[in-house]
DNA sequence: AGCGTGACGAACT
DNA sequence: TAGTTCGCCACGC
């Protein structure tokens, strides 16, 4: 994978990478991470992130405990089948158990 | 060089 | 309780 973009995608799509399977993250948590409060920021930076979805970034959500959004070919959908298969259930576009599968850095 | 938009969040009405 | 509005930072046009 080549530096893309901006540092400042390269620090959130980095930070992807760190997370565990069967494990989820929040767009806030990230922001924090990097040292930003914009979590739009990061939201966009995933979305323009182009080794999706080599980075799990499908292991982002919002934290409202949705789904989310999903770019990558197969949208939302998708993103529910690979959690699925990652252990992170999903009903309904809701994350069950999301304190438990929450991960923070 | 300036404005609008976006895979969000929190507060307010 | 639900829907709406404003604010956050970075990036594209």
């Amino acid at each position: 994978m080549k530096e893309a973009g901006t540092s400042f995608q390269q620090m959130v799509w980095k930070a992807l990478e760190k997370i565990p399977s069967g494990k989820v993250t929040t767009y806030k948590a990230i922001a924090e991470h990097i040292g930003s409060k914009a979590m739009r920021a990061v939201g966009s930076a995933v979305g323009k992130n182009p080794y999706a979805p080599d980075v799990p970034c499908h292991r982002v959500i919002p934290s409202s405990g949705k789904i989310g959004n999903y770019s990558a070919p197969g949208g939302v959908d998708k993103k529910i089948e690979l959690l699925a298969k990652e252990g992170v259930e999903v009903r309904d576009g809701w994350i069950v158990k999301f304190k438990e599968k929450l991960y923070l850095f």
